[in-house]
DNA sequence: GACGTTACACATTTTACATCA
DNA sequence: CTTGATGTAAAATGTGTAACG
């Protein structure tokens, strides 16, 4: 299912092996009457289309790691390298993880605040007392 | 145990777009 | 409206390391 149109997805890889022939027809002189985000992908770098970024981001949610077969027939399915799809399961790792990590900040930092607001609390009444016994 | 290989985390670079003056 | 500066997220590269045969 989902046949993306191979033609053009294909040839976004390459690995940057070498510059080759770079040379698109589409030189930059206007030629870009597509301003499309998806559909020139041809011929030179990346950007994957939002179709393939849901499908890996399902397949993400699923399992954050993903085993050769998997990376493999997922590649397939949405017509990239597999080499492309490790590396955007690494990169979405590392978005994940930071992510987290800021959550993680946040509910530490609110629990300090709350302990903070309870110190002054007590250390008023603290203060508030002592000046009763005087 | 020293070797190649593989897969990953992590840091860094490169690119595509968005925004704004 | 175009153009260049700037910022940002994502794709890709590079490096180090651990696991495995």
């Amino acid at each position: 299912m989902v046949n993306f149109d191979q033609g053009q997805v294909q040839k976004a890889k390459k690995r940057s092996f070498f510059p080759q022939l770079d040379k698109e027809d589409n030189s930059s002189t206007g030629g870009d009457d597509n301003y499309d985000v998806c559909f020139h992908q041809t011929e030179k770098k990346r950007r994957l289309l939002p179709k393939q970024v849901e499908f890996l981001e399902k397949s993400f949610e699923v399992e954050n790691k993903l085993e050769p077969e998997r990376k493999v027939q997922l590649a397939k399915e949405i017509g990239l390298q597999p080499r492309q799809v490790a590396i955007w399961f690494q990169n979405r790792r590392a978005r994940y993880k930071t992510k987290q990590l800021e959550k993680d900040y946040d509910v530490l930092k609110a629990s300090f605040d709350k302990l903070n607001t309870q110190y002054d609390c007590l250390f008023k009444e603290n203060e508030s007392l002592r000046n009763e016994v005087l």
